[in-house]
DNA sequence: GATGAATGAGGATTCATTCAT
DNA sequence: AATGAATGAATCCTCATTCAT
């Protein structure tokens, strides 16, 4: 065998162990404070021994930071990504709404980390900020949204997507919540609100797809 | 010296310890998660032994509790207290977001442990939730308020106005932040626009009121 | 009871707790190398519980330097401290030669520690190299000496001293080998034949004294 | 190519290795004492394999253990195989300190190395003591030395080149500091003051010579 | 009631060593 | 032979809690 092939098979195992300490991590993670997790813990979850830990991570933070950047990306390809397709800037912005809140719905561990550290987190933190300005920008200067402060604006739209995530895992069961949420966002941006209702509502193929979109596969 | 008079004396002292406690542990709080505050700093930041802590509260827990719960009681005095002199459901509730936001503006150790714990820890939560609830369902009674949704509008409100407290505590500088956000809120739950912008920006004695409002003092 | 007063019993307590620490770390000390000592060995053998060794040490360093000051301590008090009843430099010069050689034989833990760390630790290998040199100077001075590198006698008195010790530890048996060591530095430092042997051989009661010298009690 | 000569390239690339890891030991040893030294240390400054460490080593101890007995072969065939050269115990006992010394200047590692385990790690101890031991009765037995405690010499002949050598490698800069150890030394064992001192200082090639004398390239 | 020394369970971290590739 | 991932025992250190004074 090649040394270059010996090394890369040995690379393919170390990011599968990289990877699946990330997602044990995770889904303690999903369970308490980030300052409750021990790394016991997630060793245990992983099924992986104390020091393997340690040549993967230096530190109990650094693991954390790693889940944050690996849900930054995923949320990227998952939600952002599907938002270049579309044109309106308020189409997109309650795709992203909806997506969010039907993701959490689906899997509650993702709803938890979220809400834990969504607006603490390094990188998740920027990534959903990005985001959301990026969209009312772009529906300010069209014309769509109709916004005195934007500040004012973000912290709207962040304060009350992270809530409405949170009465979601706190079990509330309407299903069409994440629509209601999204419509009543739009409606704050100025969107008339008719227009609101219809595109809220409108029919999304990603959500109804009778896939089980399931984070723990992806890391 | 009548023996009645030295026990209240003896109990007045202790009345005295246990709130500089709490104070201690207060501060300690607005700079660090639940979990990670120590009963070593709060002994320290309090000046007493460490014993004396035991004296007073029989875990670790239970002293963050009293921190919430007099934090509630701190808050059913100065914000909601001041709510029931006024009729109107729509300047009552853009009365209570001003007074949070600015409280926060004033103080950030309180600021921080709202953010911190504002949904959390039990008495300060159901205090907060349990007063906007009220306003909304009256403002909705009266028709001041058009709400399709009521728990989609509790989730507005409070999570507007906790992400708006964080900007503020990031280092947001307009003074009249808490009326916008007031403004905005009020405009979302169907107040007209102009006289949203009226009562969210009306003369409000006790913020302008030159006094150090302090809850240091308070215990 | 007054407040004063218990507070020394609480000090008088503490103190007692750090010299067991102390003692139990340099009986430790005496059978390893620095860097293998462990704090767990350090507390089995003061008998005391793990945490209780943080209450007085923050680092396995901090205790080592302990150790090494409490030794530099009594080593003024008991060798060098005799010293000043002497005269003559040559006289004072085998007088701590011989108590340090003798120390050695009767109390080996004392000697390991003496030749593992007594030109390393920090306050210890001061006080030994201070006094030598000073001895070594008023010899000089007085013309007992005859010395043309002093940095070279140095090297000659403490190497020599400290070979010499590990040679008894390692279980040389010559009873009178600290005489023929002193009476040989003696010579080398330019004091007569007749007169070195007489000096390094005449009785000395703090050495032939029935007293069992024992460090550990002392700390 | 044959098989016997591709086995003996083999062995060849086998003692290399082998060569170069005690080489890495040994510098990493130089600066640490020998229970502080890791394999992670030793693998990194060999840039070879965690696991290629063990193809040649069982433990840690024994690597540490190959470091002292390439040392000590060094020094055979450096110091003491010039000695044999010399007829005059006397001259040949000065060569040996003069050139143990001036290695200590030349490279330091080498000094700390030996000044950290020349008296404990076992066949380095050996071969200088013996070495030592080989010329002082030689001496004695020719009538160069004047000796009434053999034992008493050696810890003499030993003690004082330690620690001179410290003084060394702790920056003492006086370049003919050898010289006079050597003398002193001398002196000390009963050679006439005049003759100690043209032996001592009588030139020597092995120290003159303009070469790199270098202990790294051997091993 | 106040004090602070003592405790020990719990969690973090290091590092020598094994082993499959 | 060389590699480096995995292991787990050993060690360090923190901190909530107890208790005698």
């Amino acid at each position: 065998m090649q040394p270059s092939q010996r090394a890369s098979i040995g690379l393919a195992k170390r990011e599968r162990t990289r990877s699946s300490l990330i997602a044990a991590a995770y889904r303690v993670f999903a369970h308490k404070e980030a300052d409750a997790v021990t790394i016991d813990e997630i060793i245990a979850e992983a099924a992986v021994a104390r020091g393997t830990f340690y040549n993967y991570f230096q530190t109990r933070e650094e693991v954390l930071t790693a889940v944050a950047a690996a849900l930054s990306d995923e949320m990227n390809h998952s939600i952002w990504a599907q938002s270049t397709e579309i044109e309106d800037p308020a189409a997109r912005m309650a795709m992203a709404i909806r997506q969010f809140l039907h993701q959490a719905m689906r899997d509650s561990n993702w709803g938890w980390v979220i809400v834990r550290c969504g607006l603490v987190a390094a990188p998740l933190s920027e990534t959903i900020t990005m985001g959301v300005t990026t969209d009312l920008e772009a529906g300010i200067r069209m014309g769509r949204f109709q916004v005195t402060n934007q500040q004012a604006a973000i912290d709207l739209i962040l304060g009350t997507g992270l809530m409405a995530m949170r009465t979601i895992l706190g079990g509330h069961l309407e299903t069409d919540y994440p629509e209601q949420i999204a419509e009543l966002i739009l409606k704050t941006l100025g969107v008339d609100k008719k227009e609101a209702h219809s595109i809220a509502f409108q029919v999304l193929e990603s959500l109804t797809a009778d896939r089980t979109y399931c984070y723990e596969h992806k890391f």
